[in-house]
Order: structure tokens, then sequence, then C-alpha cells
DNA sequence: ATTTATACGGTCCCGCCAGG
DNA sequence: CCTGGCGGGACCGTATAAAT
């Protein structure tokens, strides 16, 4: 069995630096702390500390250690700071996952509502591919997933999808690249430079579609999973790239481009994936509602 | 430049004490 | 009684400053 009381020893002086420190802190003798440390250090037969001159140095053993101690005094200090609070105080955990095609803009505007709560709220924001984020909600280790598509009916993981809005898109590009493609959208899209989302992402058939339907070939000169990493090569003018219309003014000033066209019969949907439980967190809530009142065109099913 | 004094950080040995 | 954790005091090696 770990001893948590020397590691604790060990991953309070590796934080301050010293024994001397680290008995301050701890209102121990330095012979208590190092020895405790020694201990731990016997019980694996691996050295944590080097002794170089008067100071103390990790050792690659201690290196290794120490990520795991963090992240368990670390807990374990929130942990006490959310039993102190008074129950009306306590922050509500809510972590969400975003699936990294969904625009940052729209993510920020999606979870907002979840800060004008009553009750004060923690958000933990991970961004990743949309499998491994349902993997991590499938074991409880996210409470909710936006994503531009439905749970997939492929995967054996309970989820509940809840369609929070769509819209259509607009197509973006620098002032150089509009001087040549800007008139007559979106006619003007044949032959020109385009940023397309990856194969991952649903809006991706739907705008070939579109194209392919309006006699449009445009030239396509790159994919993106990440939708963020699109718009970074739109604002530097390979290409014309598009995103969804209800952040079209936070685009074209956020990457100073322009709006070359916007259309509605390529629709953008965004999808609140959650797993099934009684007890609604209240941070859904508040994005689900916020997301009927303000944001898009309202949400048919 | 070398020696000496002092301060500092860590370790070793030992005894104390509480809990099983 | 044994064990784990603790502190007191002695001790060691090193850094820094002062004296020679």
């Amino acid at each position: 069995m770990l001893n948590y009381r020397q590691l604790h020893y060990f991953w309070v002086v590796a934080k301050t630096g010293s024994i001397v420190r680290a008995c301050e802190q701890l209102n121990l003798t330095p012979q208590t702390i190092s020895g405790q440390i020694s201990l731990l250090e016997d019980t694996y037969g691996l050295p944590l500390f080097r002794r170089v001159g008067r100071q103390l140095e990790l050792t690659e053993t201690g290196r290794q250690v120490l990520p795991y101690a963090e992240q368990i005094f670390q807990l374990g200090n929130d942990l006490q700071s959310m039993l102190r609070m008074a129950p009306k105080e306590q922050q509500i955990l809510f972590r969400v996952g975003v699936a990294d095609v969904v625009p940052k803009s729209i993510v920020y505007r999606l979870i907002a509502p979840t800060m004008e709560l009553d009750k004060p709220i923690r958000i933990t924001c991970r961004e990743d591919k949309l499998d491994r984020l349902l993997a991590d909600l499938a074991i409880q280790r996210l409470d909710l997933v936006i994503s531009d598509s439905p749970m997939p009916s492929h995967l054996d993981i309970k989820g509940l999808s809840q369609k929070l809005g769509e819209c259509g898109i607009s197509f973006f590009a620098t002032a150089t690249l509009a001087r040549n493609y800007g008139e007559n959208f979106p006619h003007c899209l044949n032959g020109a430079p385009l940023l397309i989302p990856g194969p991952e992402t649903v809006i991706r058939s739907r705008l070939l579609r579109w194209l392919a339907e309006q006699k449009i070939q445009p030239r396509i000169v790159g994919e993106f999973d990440d939708s963020a990493l699109m718009q970074a090569f739109g604002q530097s003018g390979i290409g014309v790239f598009i995103a969804p219309s209800v952040i079209a003014q936070e685009v074209m000033r956020q990457f100073d481009v322009e709006l070359i066209g916007q259309t509605e019969a390529v629709t953008e949907s965004f999808y609140a994936i959650t797993v099934e439980r009684k007890s609604r967190h209240p941070g859904i809530v508040a994005i689900t509602e916020g997301a009927r009142r303000e944001l898009f065109t309202p949400a048919s099913d």
C-alpha cells in the first residue's frame, strides 16, 4: 500500500524546493521529513532526490512521480475547499467536451448562459475528436459533449442527443481574395480556392452536394477537421472558408476577412449529447435553454 | 590566493508516544 | 508488545564571507 503521508512530504518538498521550507509549511522538523522521504525511496529502491551541494534536486524517477503526487494532492485540496464552502457557495463542476469541428465562438455563445446561473459554476472545457469525447462521456468523465452531429447510432454508448439549433453558412475571404471572387455569389466560387471541413464533419458533405447542385466547381486547397485551423488558414488568404452565419460578424472582425456570401441551403446543426440521467445538470439546462432563447433559428425537433 | 569562521541544509541515532 | 511517526541533539558536507 502506498504511503500517502510519505508521498505528501515528497510533494511538499518537491514543490517548495527544500526540506526546510517544507518544514515551515508542514510544521515538522527536518529529520522527520528527510526520514520519511528516505523510507519512501527505500520502499521502491529508487531515489527521488539527488543531493546537489546543499540543495535537493529531483531525480528522473522523482520527476516521474511528481505529476502523480500533484494530481493526487491537488485533487485533495480541491475537495477540501469544496467541503469547506457553504452548500450555497459550492461550485458546480461542469465538464464540457467540444468536438474540434465546432467553431470556437459558437462554443462560447453556447456555454455563456451557464455563467449566469445563480449557483457558482466551474467549467472545464476540452476539445477533441468526437469519438474520444463520447468515450469519456460514457465513463462520466464529461457531463456534456457539443458536436455538429447527433449521437452516432453505431456506437454502443447510451447517449441522449438534443439539437441546440441550426443555421445557414457564410463564406469568407481576405480582401485580396474577395476582389477576385467576391462578385455574383455563389457562382463566383467557381474556380475559387476553397477550404473545406474534413471528412469527419457533417457539414462537408452538405456543402459539397450543394456546390454540385449549383454546378459550382471550386478549387479545394485544404481540408480541416478543426474549424479554428481552417479559419487560421483562411485568414492568411489561402482560400475562401466557411463558418455558421450566426457568427458571421465575429468572424469578420476577428479574422479581418470579408463576407462574400451566405446561403440557407447548407445548414450546420449543433447538438448537445449527454448521458441519460435522472438529475439534469444545471449547466446542461442552461445551455439548451440558452440556445433556444437567443442563438439560432429555432430547432425543429 | 589560501585559510578560517560561520551559517545552512540534510542525515543519523536514539528515545518517546500513541494505536493496534 | 510491536510498529509507525515524531522530535532532540549530534554530525557531516557545502556555500559564503571575513581574515590572513
